[in-house]
DNA sequence: GTTGGTAGTCATGTTTTTTTGACTAATTGA
DNA sequence: TCAATTAGTCAAAAAAACATGACTACCAAC
């Protein structure tokens, strides 16, 4: 743990971060899915045919923690827990369009 | 082969395509590169530390079937090979300086 | 004809990512 | 109290991505 190359590959090439951040199986699915309000986990297990627990699980931790989705949990009944985008999801939306308009 | 997924996901999350075209250790960094001109095989393992040329050439490879990439033998002294941003390559700058907007 | 540069391929091994299935634990409704 | 729903965790296996080292083949200079 000398010099941190992350930064320095980051430094050399920015859009290795976010790209990274949203890449994976499941989060440009989950990503999506949240452009249209709160997701929650067992919700996209069923709305993610093929997908399972663990990776779903991943994605979402990784999601928080990079700061996409903030996790909330509803005192309401039932009691349940919701993540929604966070001021940089919303932010990442404009990007996220863009990737969109490039139909295969 | 029945149905094709990957069309069915691609059509319920466009994103993911770009996402995957642009995805993986070297793409990001080759695809940065070629945004000031003709990227080169070897050239590329010069300017990537610790790339290897298995990787390089699977990335250059997938780059250039995704039509991000065009390459094309210089019949110049020495005779080589360049890589160069497709059209749609060009087209997807955008996107890359939103993504690089977002430093982590 | 040997060295060095061009651009790779191939088989193998390692590492990372994703999946599977079992298990936990709190809450809710009947 | 029992069953279902909530939201996960954990260990292990399978699959995918990435790296290593040997090898190929062409061209030009010395």
């Amino acid at each position: 743990m000398t010099t941190n190359n992350l930064h320095q590959e980051e430094a050399s090439c920015p859009a290795e971060g976010i790209l990274k951040q949203l890449s994976g199986k499941w989060k440009p699915q989950i990503f999506r899915l949240a452009l249209d309000g709160p997701v929650r986990f067992n919700g996209l297990l069923r709305q993610l045919p093929g997908s399972n627990k663990q990776s779903v699980a991943t994605a979402l931790k990784e999601m928080e923690e990079a700061d996409i989705l903030v996790k909330t949990v509803v005192q309401e009944k039932p009691l349940h827990i919701e993540y929604t985008l966070s001021e940089k999801g919303r932010a990442m939306v404009s990007v996220f369009r863009g990737m969109e308009s490039f139909l295969t």
